[in-house]
DNA sequence: CTGAAAGCGCTTACAG
DNA sequence: CTGAAAGCGCTTACAG
């Protein structure tokens, strides 16, 4: 790389400090400058084609007007949704973001946080994976400014935004109840983040406020990783049993994403024989043969909370927000009356 | 945020100066320091739970380690999944990534790429849109190291990695042919971009090889602003028309995801009387009724190979490289023989 | 009103 | 062998 103009060579060619050139690109000191000094620095700033080196100002000012984001895995459309949004409220106020992925594995998320603390980040958007409790806290400690997004710590007094996931539960649950459904399941995450927890908790409270009944053999918990022996087999199972589920609520867009092609495959008919209601949007629910009632999550709105409510935080540890947002049920045909 | 623990507060601590500490930290100069002097600063840097200022390291070094992504659009799968694959490569040879989404603007490419530079980025990888070749010839003058990926343009020598769109695209619209397709159509973007000539290239090339007519109303150009109603008439046009279309090759998964909600809704049997090609991969293409046929693009060798290529890029300009990928086209029912 | 001097937190060529 | 001094490119409190 060609070496960059700087405020010295700026300076140098004017024949004043480089205080004076800042203050003059800067608009800094207005009206208490010299005009034809003005004029003559900003004409040979831009013969030279000056570009100000933000490292350099960052150092000074310890600003660097830069947003560190962690997601779960960018390629998954749930991240990258958010991401985007980010990246535009961030834009708006001046900001840029570096992202990482975490695979929801809290050891990759301490090294991330720990990479984009030392690059200064003005502060910290994250989908915090199980078992990262300590890491938070620790930066609760430090003051740094950061903000949660779609799960949180209920132990830890932190900014964050989520969902009301236990009112987008129970609606999506309850709905299937009104509907007729009997013997309603779900397949959802062995996890104890709390997101998932309430998810689930919806879902056996909307069974118990309309007198079904819990059946064990209709929860089915599988792993985080979304492995798809192990979804398939829980649809397999709870089809299979006597008491066979006859409505299926889907804890994520990646178990419905995998339990729909496999339940394609399936001499199934939906919904007479089995509703099918998902979390969070995607576009293959459009293109199932009953094109699915899903939970819509406001994304727009979760993240432009999240991207101000880290760049408004004042260095001065203010008290922490916490936003609930509220789901939107969107009926379709795979959860239509018999 | 409370201040940080630097160099100068260990050097304090231990009686030294901040140059000892920084070498001893760095593992600089191994053994030409006392021992007990290295432990102690070791130890003092733990108990004050130091942490490098990556912003001062990079004022001094003129490196950053920090990549500039420009793409399409993060939330766009295609994007979001290269986005992954440059993560998990930076990340490997020890450089983070700042993103940003251009829309296909090119005024919006030049604003970001300033925004980056600014940032001290060691390198750039870019998509550029449509009309951004000053940007880039600047780029070139100015000895930024970059990368183009996915488009290129053929006029200027730089660094690129894309797919080979011609030999791709003549594939697929072979396949047609040899499948008994007599009028096959494309639905592709109205666009100077090389990869979408390439991709139209490929289309007439194969037509022409195989000797079929190229007809006029079987070839529609849409905005690659990816508006629905201008694919559905696209779409309707083609299959209304005396001489209608038995098969269509879409230029981009955004064009085919469009469409194929479309050809949902119509009274048309596919592959019987319509056969239908994609470009690049999405989920959706496994849920249409007939499961597409589509050309896969080596996502996961683009993204590695563009990765390395800007950070290997040495100071002093080489010659540049340029990468054509081959793709693959899987077949599957949607274009299965009569 | 104007602008020289100090300093942000590092690294490393160079002097002893 | 050891480590003090200079400097990266900025900003701004402060002196004149």
């Amino acid at each position: 790389m060609k070496k960059k103009t700087s405020l010295k060579d700026i300076a140098a060619v004017v024949g004043v400090s480089t205080a004076l050139v800042s203050y003059v690109l800067n608009n800094k000191k207005e009206g208490r400058i010299r005009k034809e000094v003005a004029e003559k620095i900003r004409q040979v700033a831009l013969k030279l084609d000056y570009h100000p080196n933000q490292i350099a100002k960052s150092l000074k000012t310890n600003r660097t007007n830069t947003l560190g984001l962690i997601v779960a895995d960018i390629s998954n459309p749930f991240s990258s949704a958010l991401a985007r949004i980010i990246e535009d409220e961030a834009e708006r106020q001046g900001y840029t973001v570096i992202y990482g992925s975490s695979d929801e594995n809290a050891t990759k998320c301490g090294r991330l946080i720990e990479t984009l603390l030392n690059r200064q980040v003005d502060g910290l958007i994250i989908f915090p994976p199980e078992g990262t409790e300590d890491q938070i806290k620790r930066l609760k400690k430090r003051q740094i400014p950061f903000v949660l997004v779609d799960r949180y710590f209920p132990g830890i007094d932190t900014n964050y935004v989520s969902l009301d996931n236990y009112a987008a539960s129970f609606a999506a649950s309850q709905h299937l109840v009104e509907v007729g459904r009997k013997r309603i399941g779900m397949i959802t995450y062995k996890s104890s983040l709390v997101h998932l927890l309430e998810r689930k908790r919806g879902y056996l409270g909307a069974l118990k406020h309309s007198g079904r009944n819990f059946r064990k053999h209709l929860l089915k918990e599988v792993s985080i990783s979304n492995d798809v022996v192990e979804i398939e087999t829980a649809v397999r199972s709870m089809l299979s049993s006597t008491g066979r589920a006859d409505a299926i609520l889907f804890g994520s867009n990646r178990i419905a994403a995998t339990a729909l092609k496999y339940i394609s495959s399936l001499p199934v008919l939906v919904p007479q024989q089995l509703a099918l209601v998902g979390f969070d949007e995607s576009e293959i629910f459009d293109f199932f043969r009953s094109p699915l009632t899903f939970i819509r999550q406001p994304l727009a709105e979760m993240g432009r909370i999240a991207t101000c409510m880290v760049i408004e935080q004042p260095g001065t540890q203010k008290k922490t927000r916490q936003v609930q947002l509220a789901a939107e049920l969107i009926i379709r045909q795979s959860s239509a009356t018999e």
